[in-house]
DNA sequence: CGGAGAGTTGACTGTGTTCAAGCACCGTGG
DNA sequence: CCACGGTGCTTGAACACAGTCAACTCTCCG
């Protein structure tokens, strides 16, 4: 992972910001700067926004793991998606003072911050922005409704499979990952909360994906075994 | 329900428009007006749309109920959400120009169409237009979240309540349901493949739900015997 | 060395599934 | 008016996938 010593990085020179929320000219992306108000740095394992709080910044993760989640009574927990390097936390905001989930960080993570008016003017104000912006609210809906799928009509073992398909694809695509090795920060107990299974049962479902010799994940450390079975499910 | 014979009616007096997609003033609702190319009518039951054609036309459903839903390898099949009359069917269209998901009739329904093309340019125009065309995406990501949250974390009967409270208050905003009676034309089949159950364990529910004289299901007619209770949920 | 957190194991339980048969309702046609 | 067939709902018994609980291990880290 990048180191915070990096930052600050201009925007128009940002390595993330290109990989999901907006590949544009570098003259927007320099105009989107002048409204960035800093960045922040979070240890692992640290809320991030508490659900129901105002907030008065839009954010964008530059480095690190997230995750969105609900809490429910009863120590319940649904984790909603994963957010990666350059994914927007918080879109809606451009319309809403609320958000209706919270986030947390997986591994140490560095944040851009940029004042929540002026973010939405500027949207409003470039249509190509408003484009990408819509567009990745798209993608997200059309991902929320795969993740929908697994946990309503697919098997625990897809559905572990395909979670870390899915960010392992995510991971490439961003260039952050490429062999058959990589760190994965998510715990038995997030893959469970995120697929509404139990983290023991996770564990046994992992356990006959090693001894299919399609993947191991230990310790953070996700191996691909094979991949082709893995595409498969 | 609104007999077909109503159509065509004006954008700019359409009763079902200002329930959901745009509510915005007469002139803007005039401009779109002149995008429709017109409106079709199905009989319940019909497919409206098969997940990976191109779809040419945007649709807003005018009248009746559909839903968007997901088939998978062995006959499975995932309801990922209700539409209901001024819903639009696909605003994904306006940056991509295939739907991943199919969309089928409940009863029969009447959809209002748009030129594909066209509507992302009068959306791009209309700053207060996109605005409300975001605010409906993340209001459905936000739905979809909660769905999400109830497959995941929440029983069968939770979920069941959960459904039917969201639909009867869908119904009430649009002004197409008022006392403790509506019709309701999903069958158990249908709410099951929305909650990730069999159609018997739902019917086991809904039986539940009757003798705890909450609420009582009965060949497309509800009947909401103690809504504090249902609320709770 | 000791403690905390994450992961593992095994036995038992339970929610929800599966399969098969039967029933009720409803539109159709004689 | 009634027989017919289809669809959707109901019932019951057996089963399975995944959950629960409690004890144990491992590794990291102070």
């Amino acid at each position: 992972m990048m180191l915070m010593s990096a930052l600050p990085v201009s925007c128009a020179q940002c390595p993330r910001l290109k990989t999901a929320f907006y590949r544009g000219d570098h003259q927007t992306l320099a105009e989107m700067e002048a409204l960035r108000t800093g960045h922040r740095h979070y240890p692992a394992k640290r809320t991030i926004y508490r659900e129901g709080e105002i907030a008065p910044e839009m954010l964008i993760i530059f480095d690190g793991w997230a995750f969105r989640y609900k809490l429910l009574p009863g120590g319940r927990r649904q984790i909603l998606s994963v957010l990666l390097p350059g994914d927007p936390i918080s879109l809606p905001l451009l319309t809403i003072d609320r958000l209706p989930f919270s986030v947390q960080s997986l591994t140490s993570v560095t944040v851009c911050t940029f004042g929540r008016g002026c973010f939405a003017d500027f949207v409003a104000g470039h249509p190509l922005v408003a484009r990408q912006a819509g567009a990745w609210c798209f993608a997200s809906q059309a991902a929320a409704d795969e993740r929908l799928t697994d946990l309503g009509r697919r098997s625990a073992y897809e559905r572990v499979g395909r979670l870390i398909l899915e960010l392992i694809m995510r991971m490439e695509a961003k260039g952050l990952a490429t062999g058959s090795q990589m760190l994965f920060p998510l715990g038995q107990t997030h893959i469970a909360d995120a697929l509404g299974l139990t983290a023991i049962h996770t564990g046994r479902v992992l356990r006959r994906f090693r001894s299919d010799r399609i993947l191991s994940l230990h310790r953070g450390r996700l191996e691909i075994l094979n991949r082709a079975a893995l595409c498969k499910l």
